[in-house]
DNA sequence: TGTACATCAGTGAACGCGCGTTCACTGATGTAC
DNA sequence: TGTACATCAGTGAACGCGCGTTCACTGATGTAC
């Protein structure tokens, strides 16, 4: 059931975003009595830290999947192309399913268990890998790495968040240009 | 009344956020019954509009006041300076006022007024002033300006998120630098 | 193999709360004659 | 100068709603002897 609840609750925040995660809503969806969520759950914070984890392992699997799909013959090429496979998977992940964008990155009242440490690959996680594979190949000078992926990330983010507040009202085809820009922008200032 | 009524709403948004901006609440700020609102706002929608306008004119004008105190030589290092001291009162707004950076970016049914044109300036106008102010110094090619605002401003605001959201545990240490190591990043990959 | 008991996921009913919004109203202000 | 009337910002009371959370409970499942 607790992972029944889980999966209302990502499919309420796929349209809806964290708002839409109501705890009532929620139970209502698995054929349950609201109360039943307090078994799995100390209150809604919790349910809501749960469901984000979720959107967030959602966002990982994708940006896993997108990194399985590169080929290329030499190191080098293939860390340019799996830079450039995470951007622009990160961005269609915030484009297609905006409502669990807004849910991986809420501020859940409980802090996350990024303690663990030894937990599922984060989506840092690979913008990370693909720096070091930079740096391997000697695209990216070993004393630029440190921190790095802080401010591509943000780059990243940055234009997808603006793209669903102030930008909004972008016609699809500015947005993807934009998008694509914004990938360049970090391309040009990479190498 | 009118005028009371969104500033009270501004200081609900200081702290809170757009969602402790309540109709209820607002008027009892005022000092008002509650449907006195409907006599200036068609609904909730409405008045939470114009704490967002009212929200991001305090951000503009903390840029007017930036871009006021900035003193050069050189029309050249005057531009730099410039762009620099605008992501800095940028992230500084962020980190200081976050309840109203989240507002002045919060996504409102009311579609924004950025038809109107001859507003007041916006923040992305300022980002553009000083764009063109490197060009004109000869520090930017003139064939990199173009909608060069976006990534730009991507960068910035991104960094400001995530330092409110998955790296809102960073240390204020780190925080800093990484404001710091990214403003560095924009410049250059301008320069 | 059978009985007594603990565990615990889910039930049923209720709570208090604050919300956005609507209604018919009052009473001051300004305008027309 | 005085009277009748329109305007309209703010009032008072109430509505229905859905929420998160708490309580004492039931009844199936598994374990100990």
């Amino acid at each position: 059931v607790r992972a029944a609840l889980v999966d209302a609750g990502l499919e309420l925040a796929r349209d809806g975003g964290p708002d839409a995660v109501v705890l009532r809503e929620v139970t209502r969806r698995v054929g349950v009595v609201p109360n039943t969520a307090y078994r799995h759950f100390a209150d809604r914070a919790a349910l809501l830290a749960a469901v984000r984890e979720a959107a967030l392992g959602q966002l990982a699997q994708r940006m896993a999947e997108a990194m399985a799909r590169v080929r290329a013959r030499t190191p080098a090429r293939r860390a340019l192309l799996r830079m450039g496979a995470l951007g622009r998977t990160y961005l269609d992940f915030a484009r297609t399913e905006p409502g669990l964008f807004e849910m991986a990155f809420a501020a859940t009242d409980h802090l996350a268990p990024t303690a663990g440490g030894a937990g599922e690959p984060r989506p840092l996680d690979y913008v990370n890998a693909a720096l070091d594979g930079l740096v391997d190949a000697g695209l990216l000078a070993p004393e630029r790495r440190p921190n790095l992926q802080y401010p591509i990330w943000a780059t990243v983010h940055g234009v997808a968040v603006l793209l669903r507040g102030p930008l909004r009202t972008l016609s699809d085809r500015d947005k993807s240009q934009l998008e694509a820009q914004t990938l360049a922008f970090i391309e040009a200032s990479l190498t």
